[in-house]
RNA sequence: GCCCGGGUGAUGAAAUUGGUAGACAUAGCGGACUUAAAAUCCGCAGCCUUAUGGCGUACGGGUUCGAUUCCCGUCCUGGGCACCA
């Protein structure tokens, strides 16, 4: 045996041995059970960071475990490849999209390979090949054809310099980031998929999901946000026709309370309203400014103007004005809300700021106690619904509940609307003006309509050759791809120009990933394999702990109710979810004259910082000048701030990388990173690898099988089998890692002072360090690969089973207590393992340190905790 | 603005169901080995105080025999907000 750790050397020679026996292949096998451990996919930016080192290593564990468990393990990696990054890069280097993506791939696929994943490689996938992206277009004209995709006007973010539409990441401060134009609001026809259909069932799901995090579960329940309240309508004349302006509230009861409505600028009243108003117009024209981004939306300043139009309040039939207000959405309900200033704190705020009428309050709480508004117990009063109507007609008196059944029942009697159930979420628009992406399959045919492209001539391929300016859609500027036949009529038509929003992809790659290589259906019987009871493990970031999450959720039951899955229930894709806490590093930008930012990256950034190690001020290694410093955030491409896990693995190797960022804290935590402790964890590595040299060194024994042990072995033999139940248990149950490696490392500091050489020592030891190198093979699999063959000539770690805990190893005679006053810390005790509750409690009374502490008083009350301690109350 | 998290020594963190706060590491200090350095090994280490003892888990309050853990409020901070992925 190699007396000292060559990282480089064996990691190289473990991953060409997986390599050659093929060690990460995953072959469906109905005789054993499965463990589908998914990590998700990466963007092929170019680079991998901190962040993507962490998911990665956490899957592969996962992995490795229950490989060891005895599971078949599928493992799987590919590419979400399509995406804005690659239109920028081809602007910035004039190089193709899919040049750019594809050479992207070849270098990360070798960084992951560098990383000793257990990856299936035989199942990779690039979204970007129309081997993939084929079979989603082929389920869209399905689902066009059920109406769950149909087309509408939704507002988009327009650069009026570069004529071209942006996405939300590229306006800043209401400004297009490459152009510095002030960005309007565009409407635009688009394509949505109707994910609405399905709120109620993807809310129930929800509880149906014992393996996700509460946290993501609550977030997305929030996201779709169901309310049950009223819709109604306010009935008006307008150009000698009857009309209604139709609101959704979930506090009808206070529909007495009405002063004004306000309605979206886009709102077709708004429009009419409008045609005479020149001051309204401009009005409008002015709310178009800025993006569509609803954080920005939500900030803005609210303001309004009237419209001149009246309707009439639908039970009072008082005449009641319509508002134009800006910070009313259009794509939320009907686009227009009833206005109460008197319970609503924005109405109230709105109302105070254009003098517009306020009722008394016509509502109060049970106790009668009517609150002034804006006080914190007033918005508490008010939030929850525990209230009954005052001032408010023959509704007076009625609690929340009852009033609005009596109202909800008036409206409906009156033909003017009645309960209904709302949802937050909306449908989802995924058509987009951009290149990079997959086709749309619709073909715009003057006399047929929209016609979906036809089965046999799919896929639509997106051309690879093109130039990418930043201006306009590519694709409309390529007659040789938009110009064809009308599938039905065959006249001359045009096909559809935009390309689907990148989710799409990756809402069922996961299912791909069980049947790539099927050129005749989108999945096949091999998705009843590995999905069966769901994906058994899903590792990645809690960002995407709501979008792609819940896009996915809404594929998966997409596909079933599209007959895909054959007798297979598939309901929801994932059983367990693991969410990743990012990865953050700090920000670095310059400014240029234009008031763009430029970002730095922090490795090539110096930084000073005062006496508590917070950063204050930051130059730029090159030329020495100073750097705006702009915060921490999670590692991205667009703010530079990604480390590079490329030097680490360099210097250390990539065990030192996998075991330095499992240790560093728990997965779901987010993590500031540094790299001070990268030293600790190298040096821990090659400890272990001196600890096992030395023993190997002395000559291998047969491994301790039982027995006699004298009392310091003992005690340290069940120690070891302790170790054993507590790492199977953090990597099986709690998913916590830096403890499992802690325990290790508290187990290998007790060997080290063993300090005896009898032979039942040397057999312990042998049973020690085989079951060590078994333990941390999930999270350092090189080292522990070359060190089990030392330990066990001919084996090879990962086909062996983890280790059991032996319950006789863990048997102890006497346990030790702990001793309170009064809930502080006093003293300890020993006492049998057997003892029960009375003969503790005796026990306890009768020691040295309770006698000194109570100097004879008698406790009012002794609690005693089974085998943990003894609370005397005095 | 809205939704969801987090805040514990100089630093990363541990405390698994309300039961010994700071395990395991990093950085630091001291010692051993060495001509020396590196490597390695051993020891010290929350704060105050004097042995006893007191204080201490962002801050302020509450529940409990007992709170890092549960509840209320405040501050700071990370993620998401539908076209970054």
């Amino acid at each position: 045996m190699q007396e000292k750790y060559q990282p480089r050397e064996i990691e190289l020679a473990a991953q060409s041995l997986w390599k050659k026996t093929g060690a990460a292949r995953a072959v469906e096998d109905a005789d054993k059970p499965k463990y589908y451990c998914l990590s998700m996919f990466p963007y092929p930016s170019g680079k991998f960071h901190m962040g993507h080192v962490r998911n990665y290593t956490i899957g592969d564990v996962l992995s490795r475990f229950y490989k060891m468990r005895g599971f078949n393990v599928l493992q799987p990696m590919g590419w979400d490849a399509f995406g804005m990054p690659a239109e920028n890069a081809a602007i910035q280097n004039k190089t193709p999209p899919a040049q750019w993506t594809y050479a992207n791939i070849a270098y990360m696929k070798e960084q992951l390979d560098r990383l000793g994943f257990a990856l299936d490689w035989e199942r990779e996938l690039a979204t970007c090949a129309p081997e993939y992206y084929r079979w989603e277009q082929w389920l869209f004209t399905r689902l066009f054809e059920k109406g769950l995709v149909y087309k509408r006007y939704g507002t988009v973010n327009w650069d009026p310099v570069d004529q071209t539409v942006l996405a939300n990441e590229q306006v800043i401060d209401g400004r297009g980031w490459r152009s510095g134009a002030l960005v309007e609001k565009r409407e635009i026809p688009m394509y949505y998929m109707k994910i609405t259909a399905y709120a109620e069932e993807l809310l129930a799901g929800l509880d149906r999901l014992p393996g996700w995090p509460e946290q993501v579960k609550l977030m997305q329940k929030n996201w779709i946000g169901k309310s049950e309240g009223v819709r109604f309508a306010f009935p008006y004349e307008l150009d000698g026709r009857a009309e209604k302006l139709w609101v959704f509230t979930t506090r009808a009861d206070t529909i007495m309370g009405v002063t004004f409505v306000a309605v979206a600028a886009e709102h077709p009243l708004a429009a009419r309203a409008a045609k005479d108003n020149p001051g309204l117009a401009a009005f409008i024209e002015e709310c178009k400014q800025g993006g569509v981004a609803e954080a920005d939306l939500a900030t803005m300043e609210k303001k309004g103007m009237p419209t001149g139009i009246f309707v009439a309040h639908p039970l009072s039939g008082e005449k009641i004005e319509v508002w134009v207000g800006n910070y009313v959405l259009m794509g939320y309900g009907d686009g227009a809300v009833m206005a109460v200033p008197a319970h609503d704190e924005r109405d109230f705020a709105f109302a105070k700021k254009y003098g517009l009428p306020i009722v008394q309050s016509v509502g109060a709480r049970s106790g009668g106690e009517e609150l002034a508004f804006s006080t914190d117990a007033w918005q508490e009063w008010y939030a929850s619904k525990e209230t009954y109507c005052v001032a408010s007609g023959k509704y007076t008196g009625l609690g929340y509940k009852d009033a609005v059944d009596a109202i909800a029942a008036d409206l409906a009697a009156l033909g003017l609307g009645g309960k209904k159930v709302q949802f937050r979420l909306r449908d989802w628009g995924i058509s987009r003006q951009r290149y990079w992406g997959c086709p749309i399959p619709i073909i715009h045919c003057e006399s047929c309509g929209d016609v979906p492209v036809p089965d046999e001539q799919l896929p639509v391929v997106l051309p690879e050759d093109v130039t990418i300016t930043g201006a306009g859609s590519p694709l409309a500027k390529l007659p040789g791809f938009y110009e064809c036949a009308c599938p039905k009529c065959g006249g001359s038509a045009r096909r559809e120009t935009d390309t689907m929003d990148t989710f799409v992809e990756s809402s069922w790659y996961f299912l791909r990933y069980c049947c790539p290589d099927n050129d005749r259906a989108m999945v096949d019987e091999r998705v009843a394999y590995w999905c069966r009871g769901g994906i058994d493990q899903y590792v990645g970031g809690i960002e995407h702990a709501i979008l792609h999450l819940l896009y996915s959720r809404f594929w998966t039951k997409l596909m079933r109710d599209a007959g895909l899955f054959g007798g297979e229930r598939l309901d929801e894709p994932f059983a367990n979810l693991l969410t990743q806490g990012m990865v953050i590093a700090p920000t670095f930008y310059r400014e240029d004259a234009e008031g763009k930012k430029h970002w730095i990256n922090p490795s090539e950034v110096e930084l000073s910082c005062d006496e508590r190690g917070r950063p204050v001020a930051a130059r730029l290694r090159a030329d020495g000048h100073a750097v705006t410093i702009g915060g921490m955030e999670k590692m991205s491409k667009s703010k530079n701030n990604g480390v590079d896990p490329q030097a680490l693995i360099d210097q250390y190797g990539a065990d030192t990388a996998r075991l330095f960022i499992m240790f560093a804290s728990p997965p779901e935590q987010s993590l500031e990173w540094s790299d001070a402790g990268v030293e600790g964890a190298y040096r821990f590595l090659r400890r272990l690898w001196r600890i096992v040299f030395e023993h190997v060194s002395a000559g291998l024994v047969p491994a301790f099988a039982g027995g006699g042990l004298p009392a310091g072995l003992k005690a340290f033999r069940r120690q070891l089998h302790q170790t054993i139940g507590k790492v199977a248990d953090d990597y099986g149950r709690r998913r916590q890692f830096n403890t499992a490696i802690a325990a290790v490392m508290e187990l290998l500091n007790a060997y080290a002072r063993l300090g005896d050489d009898s032979a039942p020592a040397r057999a312990l030891r042998q049973e020690t360090l085989e079951a060590v190198v078994l333990m941390l093979y999930p999270i350092v699999p090189h080292v522990c690969e070359a060190l089990y063959a030392e330990l066990r000539p001919g084996q090879a770690a990962g086909g062996q089973a983890f280790p059991k805990a032996d319950a006789d190893a863990l048997a102890q005679d006497e346990i030790e207590l702990v001793l309170q006053v009064n809930g502080k810390l006093r003293g300890s005790l020993r006492v049998p393992a057997t003892a029960d509750k009375a003969a503790i409690e005796a026990a306890a009374l009768a020691c040295d340190a309770a006698q000194r502490q109570l100097q004879g008083r008698t406790p009012r009350k002794v609690i005693v905790v089974p085998g943990r301690l003894v609370n005397l109350v005095v």
